[in-house]
DNA sequence: CGTGGCCCCTGATTGC
DNA sequence: TGCAATCAGGGGCCAC
């Protein structure tokens, strides 16, 4: 799945591969991947076409690309099954390519956005105007991840306290904090012994910036274990960053011993998915 | 307006 | 062996 991580691969990915290069051509072959742009797959195409695309920028697990002189920009989001290949023209159709943009260049590659399940797409949006990154408008409410420099920890903090929620949830919560998924949020939990129906009304400033400090462990060895497993042709790898799925303590750990005491990981159905936590490690809160 | 539940989608896996 | 149920999960949307 990608994760923060692997979007930030790809997003090195299209920086290297893709920014700078005009758009010649875009074909859409399935209008779901192009859903949020309201003015439909067409007028997705013909705004694109001839337009010169900036260097790849990223939020949580939103990607875009500036179009032109950057009061525009390209939102992609990966979903679940979402892929963003650099491939030669004469490379056969992935069975699930939904989108190809081809260059008005001879650099011999073309962009295509492959995703079997449909839950990303592309679309063309107005930037915040005086905005620094260029940040497209629709993912204003989006908030900062927490590998931007200009995360603020207090902040988090004090919006984490004042929210009526549990913690978990709260970590999945774009507007609070983005980039954390299902995953992250229960290796980031286990690592901080905390159990994910723990009210956040109840964290301590301590304990907020070890629950930070962890989801940034996480995701950075996350990312040094992605960045070395793909080819350079590729901008990023297929979703599944083999060799970091072995560094997991909790997720996808059921009936397995918790490497810290050794008592059986647990799995619970929760909002449609699952949590994995250990029951000796992260206790759960006192029932009200 | 904050909170929480539902649903979008396809393929792999599981169970009867 | 075949078919149905389940699961994966980000995030928009909407009811309360």
């Amino acid at each position: 799945m990608p994760e923060l991580p692997e979007v930030e691969v790809v997003r090195r990915g299209l920086e290297r591969w893709v920014g700078g290069r005009t758009v010649a051509a875009v074909e859409v072959l399935h209008p779901r991947a192009i859903r949020r742009h309201l003015a439909g797959p067409a007028d997705f195409g013909t705004q694109l076409t001839g337009q010169r695309l900036g260097a790849a920028r990223r939020r949580g697990k939103y990607l875009w690309l500036p179009v032109g002189d950057g009061s525009r920009a390209v939102l992609a989001h990966l979903g679940m099954s979402g892929q963003l290949l650099v491939q030669p023209p004469d490379a056969p159709d992935e069975k699930h390519l939904r989108v190809r943009i081809r260059f008005a260049d001879t650099e011999g590659t073309e962009l295509r956005f492959v995703d079997q399940r449909t839950f990303g797409g592309l679309s063309l949006h107005d930037t915040v105007l005086g905005d620094p990154d260029g940040l497209p408008d629709v993912i204003a409410h989006i908030a900062r991840d927490p590998l931007d420099p200009a995360f603020d920890d207090a902040a988090f903090h004090t919006a984490l306290r004042g929210r009526r929620t549990t913690v978990k949830r709260a970590l999945l919560d774009q507007s609070l904090i983005s980039g954390v998924g299902n995953i992250y949020a229960d290796e980031a939990l286990w690592r901080t012994r905390l159990h994910y129906e723990r009210p956040t009304a109840g964290l301590t400033r301590p304990r907020t910036a070890e629950l930070l400090t962890h989801i940034r462990e996480v995701m950075n060895e996350a990312l040094a274990a992605g960045g070395t497993s793909f080819d350079s042709l590729y901008v990023n790898v297929n979703g599944q960053s083999g060799y970091f799925d072995r560094s997991l303590d909790a997720y996808g750990r059921e009936d397995e011993p918790c490497r810290r005491c050794g008592t059986a990981i647990r799995r619970r159905p929760w909002m449609n998915r699952s949590s994995y936590f250990c029951p000796r490690c992260q206790r759960p809160p006192r029932a009200a």
